[in-house]
DNA sequence: CTGAAAGCGCTTACAG
DNA sequence: CTGAAAGCGCTTACAG
């Protein structure tokens, strides 16, 4: 017994109900949802007719009155697609699944929400997944992923991906995959954001304001051979910075938290006391370096300037409030997705990186640099 | 044709193989995955046994070869089950949705970590939904919710979720839900952590530092009948500091995001210059307070202390660092999604509160009252 | 206890 | 161009 509602009485609407039937029709007896079967014998066409009117079949074309009647069918009951059978069907999912290293990464958040509302909008769904680098887990999920074909593409942003997973996405038997923020080898679509640009503005920023002798902290060194965005962002400012004619020492820290940048900001300001100034190359990693100088009872910017790859609402309220370089994180999730439906659908999509400008966001932890130093 | 590999020679695999026989073996050819009835076909049975011996039919009993031929085959063919055709059958998705107001809200990234693992661990994933308080959004979400079924439940943590999801949730006909962090009027499932005792322990910690004319900011009250969290937080720490023989100042800000902590704190601290405390009800009101202390020229702690509700990254790394009341988060989720499969499963699950003890830290942003205010 | 059949709700070759 | 049939890969009553 399927429970619908007529719509075609317009003229007591508004006195006899209290809602608008602008309000969908749901059936709360909840016995049984519409299916095709139930559309086509209403309309009294066969239940592979409406499906190809309901698909925009352009082989089919039929009376208007036939069609009429099927949406109307359509209409009175309600009748939305079972994805789970049109999916067992065409062995689609309509679900994507997302590899994030670690959310406790603000970095990570924009990504992602622009990559949940870009699936949205298309009509996917995405699944939060984590490559937390435990061998077994990831090696299962792999597994899941290639064999179960749960999800139809797979969008990753791992910085420290395992070799099981990074091996087996890039086999061919592997369901289609983007990588956002990093190069990986072997991968051919791999979106990135123009870190190296942000570096150098970064770069032109303190020597703007009279830094000769900077420090650069950075995440962790890519072990395998790929282009390594840690590296990358480092290279570029050295780069730039010997270009200008300034000095700078890299560091590399032993991952991405606030932790690992306090740490290595406390070492290098030990080993080299005269640095001015302080490239931090991701937000924790910034956030990191001002409270390491605080505990050398270093005043920023007066002291030391610091500024950041990056910009959230951390960095904003930071104290004092980071100076930042901010790149198009939102848009990288959008376009990733973009691209990973695009190679769902068969196109072919190459790497890039996204030509948007970083934009330099000053606040108040960098200064000119003072006299007496 | 289906790729397979013999597991029997166990031999010389060292001494013929590179890689240990442990690799899963994934059919390169990709032609295409083994089913039930290539297993069946193998072990020379019906595919329904298969399928029976594989779910631990209880009323299948078989000879102990049988048994061992079929998954032999299993484990010969690298056999897994087709999730959406199982899902098809038993009309299950595995996968959850969980749906929050914000992210870059550092509280949610616990919970839904929380929730993320636990989901993985009993085989669901977990889709990122979102209530941005869009109607028309919500609407479309709560349609395909109800009736797509692409989910099989889901798990809400919306701070303001507005009506038409609200409604539709609390609706016979709804799929499964579980609200966390929040109750919900007509939702009978809502699993809520103790801020009423962290409130308590907050204003416990102030008073006992000396502090006896403080402040509480918190986030908007709902509009709607439930017991609201953000009146909830502000009703213990009220209590429990008259109890005390202090007294308080609440202030309800526009939004929970920092730059509406810094303008109630202005404003807080203009109307009451002689509060020598403030308490913010979750980490970004807080940064936001701290802000506006530094720009009221005051020094935390010593002319103002301030303390928070929830702990993250970035309280511990804000200057100076924030000192905390710390609840379950990570927990929350993982509860939350525990007891939304229970539901599924068709137990019944009431309302219940997290026991686990709030955690006090203390860092450097309370202090004892000083005598010169 | 076991095997064969029906069916979940779609889509798409295929024959008329 | 249209309708009837087959089939995606499972599970589960049902008959033997």
């Amino acid at each position: 017994m399927i429970g619908y509602q007529s719509i075609g009485a317009h003229t007591d609407a508004n006195s006899l109900n209290h809602r608008t039937t602008k309000e969908p029709i749901i059936d709360v007896s909840s016995s049984r949802r519409p299916t095709l079967k139930d559309v086509a014998r209403l309309a009294r066409v066969d239940p592979s007719l409406v499906s190809k009117v309901l698909n925009k079949d352009p082989q089919v074309s039929l009376s208007a009155s036939t069609r009429a009647r099927i949406m109307a069918a359509v209409q009175e009951l309600g009748y939305r697609p079972n994805l789970r059978a049109r999916g067992l069907r065409m062995s689609r999912t309509w679900t994507l699944e997302a590899v994030f290293p670690d959310l406790r990464n603000p970095v990570y958040v924009p990504i992602i929400e622009g990559a949940r509302r870009r699936a949205a909008a298309r009509g996917y769904g995405l699944i939060l997944g984590t490559a937390d680098g435990q061998g077994e887990d990831d090696r299962r999920r792999v597994e899941q992923l290639l064999n179960d074909r749960v999800v139809d593409g797979l969008l990753l942003a791992s910085g420290q991906a395992s070799d099981s997973l990074l091996s087996a996405i890039a086999s061919e038997s592997a369901p289609p995959v983007v990588v956002v923020n990093r190069k990986v080898a072997g991968v051919e679509s791999c979106i990135m954001v123009d870190d190296s640009a942000a570096s150098r503005i970064a770069a032109d920023h303190l020597y703007s304001l009279g830094h000769r002798y900077v420090g650069v902290i950075s995440g962790p060194k890519n072990s395998m051979g790929d282009s390594d965005s840690s590296q990358r962002r480092v290279d570029a400012f050295v780069e730039r910075m010997h270009m200008l004619g300034g000095e700078v020492v890299a560091h590399y820290a032993e991952n991405w938290h606030a932790t690992a940048g306090l740490h290595s900001a406390t070492t290098l300001l030990a080993r080299s006391p005269n640095l001015t100034a302080l490239y931090g190359t991701t937000v924790m990693l910034a956030l990191g370096i001002l409270r390491g100088a605080h505990l050398l009872d270093l005043n920023v910017p007066r002291d030391l300037s610091v500024i950041s790859l990056h910009d959230t609402e951390a960095a904003e309220f930071a104290q004092p409030a980071l100076t930042t370089v901010a790149l198009p994180l939102e848009e990288l999730g959008e376009y990733g997705i973009d691209r990973l439906i695009d190679k769902i659908e068969g196109k072919s999509v190459g790497s890039e990186v996204l030509t948007q400008e970083p934009l330099l966001i000053i606040r108040e932890s960098t200064g000119r640099i003072t006299l007496d130093r």
